[in-house]
RNA sequence: GGCCCAUUCGUCUAUCGGCUAGGACGCAAGAUUUUCAUUCUUGAAAGAGGAGUUCGAUUCUCCUAUGGGCUACCA
């Protein structure tokens, strides 16, 4: 079937949006956009027990730092308005009872507890119990009882759900884009309840079926533990008439923990290590906070580049993408089956490579706040410089300061490490000695510098590491850093003098 | 328990009947280097098990095992 493509991401604001979602966000936007489809976000909010304030903006807000767009839905409106389904209630009732009247569903009057304490009668015989063809004409419900009691029932309050009235021992066949043709029979499933008197409200089923039909939904992606009630979601289209209209559907792997089973929790994130949302949470009902990528230091597009390899690949050995290139590569039929375990040291990798392919000028704008926090004053351009130089051996922002605070700020203390290998023998002399090299010399540049005391080096015989590693600790204090001609050229001639003085003053050479 | 889905290096994955089973993360070694990193090279590392189909199975079918999901008036 040709139509236009349009799909939806149609989270539950029942808390943070985890990274599982967010991928399905993601592949769902891919698709739209490699076929030139539009994206839709409808916020499915049928659970009045569940619902959690500022979910709803969370899962905005997340979706807008990943550069997921939304073309129509909550916060962007759209001709299917309004796309939140506790504002569509009126819409449910309708069609559920359209379903009673053509024989597809019928009422029911068990209580919660009721239905209970059924299933543990059930359960002490070792039975399960399955609300269902066997049982159905013996609860009440509006097959068992009269019209007139279903009437009277109604009419004075009795709380009541509109259940389906699953066909008994019929197969139906199925077709899903990633999986293939899936077969179940329908006695293995039960009467699912589509719609509850008690808020008025619809379940899932019944909404997301009939949002996905007015909203001219053309593709279903979603995550895979969807495709058990995909049976009732075929019936669904059958019952309403719509088959000639269904969407197709594409059931995504799930993200595995890192180690151990079960599907990524929103429990595994902070004791593991790592963020399972995308941004910083805080609950609003418990005050728990929870880490997210953005927060952390993740830039988005290396979020979305790891996001987007785990359970997809373009078959080819590329795999820094960016947005617009996963746009271009994407499509349905290269997505796994399997479920694929997440791992944390690979999305510190990918934000690493990006970190690389920064520009000088994006980090400095990253970085000045990290500056400004320590007290340092420095111009764009310096700040840049400085990023340029480190941004090989960095892969969070955060990371920068303890990279390249000798930069800024003379070190006031001493590596152990290095200053018991260094800070020894002839070393002192020699540092002392270079001090007066550096002293004599007038064009402080990388260049010039290293032409300088290369050749001084050379002449007097010295070791080039002993020398260097010398000086290296009065400059940054500890082994590490980068070349050192860039250091001392960014801190320039006077700096350099004091650095070595302060160390020469202040440390007692070992023996 | 029932139903459904899945199963290639530790992990993410390629392979659409011909494989010396490729890549990446991580790990190890080496090279480069004034340090730490980066980078580069190399290495160890996989087809769950059993039947069948076939000249030939990692690839197709079935069984078993294992993992996962669902089994709510949650999504």
């Amino acid at each position: 079937m040709n139509r236009p493509v349009r799909v939806r991401f149609a989270p539950s604001p029942t808390g943070p949006l985890h990274i599982g979602g967010v991928r399905t966000a993601l592949y769902n936007y891919l698709f739209a956009r490699h076929n030139g489809g539009k994206m839709i976000l409808r916020i499915e909010d049928t659970d009045s027990q569940r619902f959690v304030p500022g979910a709803e903006d969370y899962i905005i807000e997340s979706l807008k730092w990943c550069g997921i767009e939304i073309d129509e839905g909550v916060g962007v409106g759209g001709p299917h308005a309004p796309y939140r389904q506790s504002e569509r209630r009126e819409i449910y009732l309708k069609y559920a009872l359209q379903l009673v009247d053509a024989g597809w569903a019928y009422y029911a009057f068990d209580t919660p507890e009721e239905l209970d304490a059924i299933r543990k009668e059930y359960e002490a015989e070792g039975k399960t119990f399955a609300y269902n063809f066997e049982v159905r004409g013996k609860l009440a419900t509006s097959l068992a009882l009269s019209a007139d009691e279903v009437r009277t029932r109604i009419d004075r309050g009795d709380q009541w759900v509109i259940r389906f009235k699953m066909p008994e021992n019929e197969t139906v066949e199925m077709h899903d884009l990633i999986r293939g043709d899936v077969a179940v029979n329908t006695s293995t499933l039960d009467d699912k309840v589509l719609y509850k008197s008690a808020d008025a409200l619809p379940t899932y089923h019944l909404a997301n079926i009939v949002d996905d039909r007015l909203m001219e939904v053309s593709h279903v992606i979603r995550g895979e533990e969807w495709l058990p009630s995909l049976p009732l979601h075929y019936l669904l289209y059958r019952a309403f008439g719509w088959t000639d209209v269904q969407p197709e559907f594409a059931h995504l792997p799930l993200l595995l923990k890192p180690t151990g089973g079960g599907k990524l929790s929103k429990r595994d994130g902070d004791k593991m290590g790592f963020p399972v949302f995308p941004l910083y949470w805080v609950s609003p009902t418990t005050g728990e906070t929870a880490h997210g990528y953005r927060e952390d230091g993740y830039f988005p597009e290396a979020f979305i580049n790891m996001l987007a390899l785990l359970g997809w690949n373009p078959g080819t050995e590329q795999e820094i993408f960016s947005m617009q290139e996963l746009i271009d590569a994407f499509s349905l039929d290269r997505v796994s089956k399997s479920g694929a375990r997440f791992q944390p040291d690979k999305a510190k990798w990918f934000n690493a490579q990006y970190m690389h392919r920064k520009s000088d000028a994006e980090l400095a704008a990253l970085y000045q706040p990290v500056l400004r926090e320590h007290g340092i004053d420095v111009s764009d351009e310096i700040a840049g410089r400085v990023a340029g130089i480190m941004k090989e051996r960095a892969t969070f922002i955060g990371d920068f300061w303890d990279l390249t605070s000798f930069f800024f700020v003379a070190p006031t203390e001493y590596d152990e490490k290095q200053t018991k290998k260094y800070w020894k023998g002839q070393n002192p002399a020699i540092l002392a000695e270079l001090r007066e090299v550096l002293a004599g010399i007038d064009d402080f540049s990388l260049e010039n510098t290293e032409r300088i005391v290369h050749a001084w080096i050379e002449e007097k015989g010295y070791g080039m590491g002993q020398v260097m590693n010398t000086l290296r600790l009065a400059l940054v204090g500890a082994g590490k850093g980068p070349g050192m001609y860039d250091v001392t050229s960014f801190i320039g001639r006077e700096e350099c003098l004091r650095r070595i003085d302060a160390l020469i003053a202040n440390v007692k050479p070992l023996e």
